[in-house]
DNA sequence: ACAAAAGTGTTCTCCATACACCCATGT
DNA sequence: ACATGGGTGTATGGAGAACACTTTTGT
């Protein structure tokens, strides 16, 4: 229980009075969270959408979404929606940006926080994904969606692709062992181009952030490509020594 | 008037009943919009903050802020704070992000979308800036501030320095015809760190985004300083031939 | 003459880019 | 033997960073 909270108990007294008078006129809204759920496989990136089986709009497509409550933040409330609707804690999230058009959805007025969350699209819980009717959808073959949330996407995807430049944020997407090859394919699907297969392996060797396991996947190939992983510690401290160089260059 | 709000005159009717039964369960929300705003002058750079002369938290700091309204979304609300205490229209903007931890506004449950923004410090309403009881603080000096607020600046001079970096967003700083000394104390200035003169000189014109107008300053200097206008559609152009460089690297 | 700010060029280093071949293995 | 994907090194160009002196003019 944060000492926000006790703190908040405490002062409403003396504002409870004082507050109608401040407060009552302004109008009220309801507030909502939608997820722009990022995965990643050998078909490329995928969004995580929802076919919706209830109202409103039931039938067309849209992003997870749901309501903030009272007693939450909305990053809480961003944590509950994935959770709902993948089983899936401790998920790489952030917030995105706050919709607020009027007459955006019809059924009230509604302000609308987007957040963009990237998962081990291995990884999740299909009998909650499938009660709610979703699928992973290719970015390219994303269909219209309810209300503005095409235009959530396409602003995920630039955030998406900036964090990518900046930081190991794809690792997120990736099961905990990989190989280099399927992490070049996920840059190469982020930023829609191909990279240098050389150059690419020496960037990302010279920041000395993965660990080699010693083992090999053979899924894809005969002689196997070597799985790594994230070292995340050493990521960590090169941050605190002021790390400051873009992670990845297009 | 914008085609969506036809529609959704048109689609409300069908949903009026309806939308009693999907979002009246809901909880509501005060939403609001803080303004961070930014200025310049040979002082630094600034913020321009509020004793508050009015209830809540009379006395105290804060940041430039109100309530969103039933009929606006929140960059119209944020376009509105701004008018309000400054008396400007068409200042660069942009949200930041949203607040909405519980009981941070002890008088309501209180959503809060962040903008910021880059003015013309020598160019505004002093009227009705005084009328709020506003002034300019330097970065370095800001005051503990109410709620969130301070936070909000920290996360408002980080997204400054990013823009900074990718964008000519500097220019919304200064006035129209400004020197090269002042936009480099201006550059020293947000990202808090010293820059050698010639190499920001090169920068700056290799860019060739800037027209000098033949006048000279005088005001700091016996020898006087060219004044320079920004080319703004110079600067269009080279975005739509696909200009893609950073703008200014630290 | 001198103080004070404006203005200017060169060298070095590092990083991004372009590019072609060998390796391991299953068939 | 060969097809398939995994893995490696070198040469070049361009941009950022370091660095010192001249110009102008009011006093």
């Amino acid at each position: 229980m944060p000492y926000n909270y006790f703190f908040a108990c405490f002062v409403k007294k003396f504002y409870e009075v004082e507050s109608i008078r401040y407060y009552e006129q302004e109008a009220d809204f309801k507030v909502a969270v939608d997820c722009i759920i990022f995965g990643f496989d050998e078909e490329g990136l995928k969004l995580l959408l929802l076919k919706r089986n209830f109202e409103p709009c039931k039938g067309e497509w849209s992003l997870m979404g749901g309501f903030l409550r009272a007693d939450e933040n909305l990053d809480q409330a961003a944590e509950r929606v994935l959770r709902d609707c993948t089983g899936l804690e401790k998920v790489y999230m952030e917030q995105l940006m706050t919709f607020s058009d009027v007459g955006c959805d019809p059924g009230a007025r509604v302000v609308s926080a987007a957040y963009f969350a990237l998962m081990d699209i291995r990884n999740y819980d299909k009998e909650a994904v499938s009660s709610y009717n979703a699928a992973w959808v290719l970015l390219e073959q994303v269909p219209p969606l309810i209300f503005d949330h095409n235009q959530m996407v396409t602003k995920a995807l630039g955030r998406l692709r900036r964090r990518a430049t900046n930081c190991p944020v794809g690792f997120n997407l990736l099961p905990q062992e990989f190989t280099l090859p399927s992490l070049q394919m996920l840059y190469e699907a982020i930023f829609g181009c191909e990279i240098d297969k050389r150059n690419f392996r020496k960037k990302i060797h010279s920041m000395n952030i993965l660990i080699n396991t010693g083992k090999k996947d053979y899924s894809t190939s005969k002689k196997g490509a070597y799985l790594y992983s994230f070292d995340e510690e050493k990521y960590n401290s090169m941050l605190e020594n002021g790390y400051n160089q873009n992670f990845f260059n297009i």
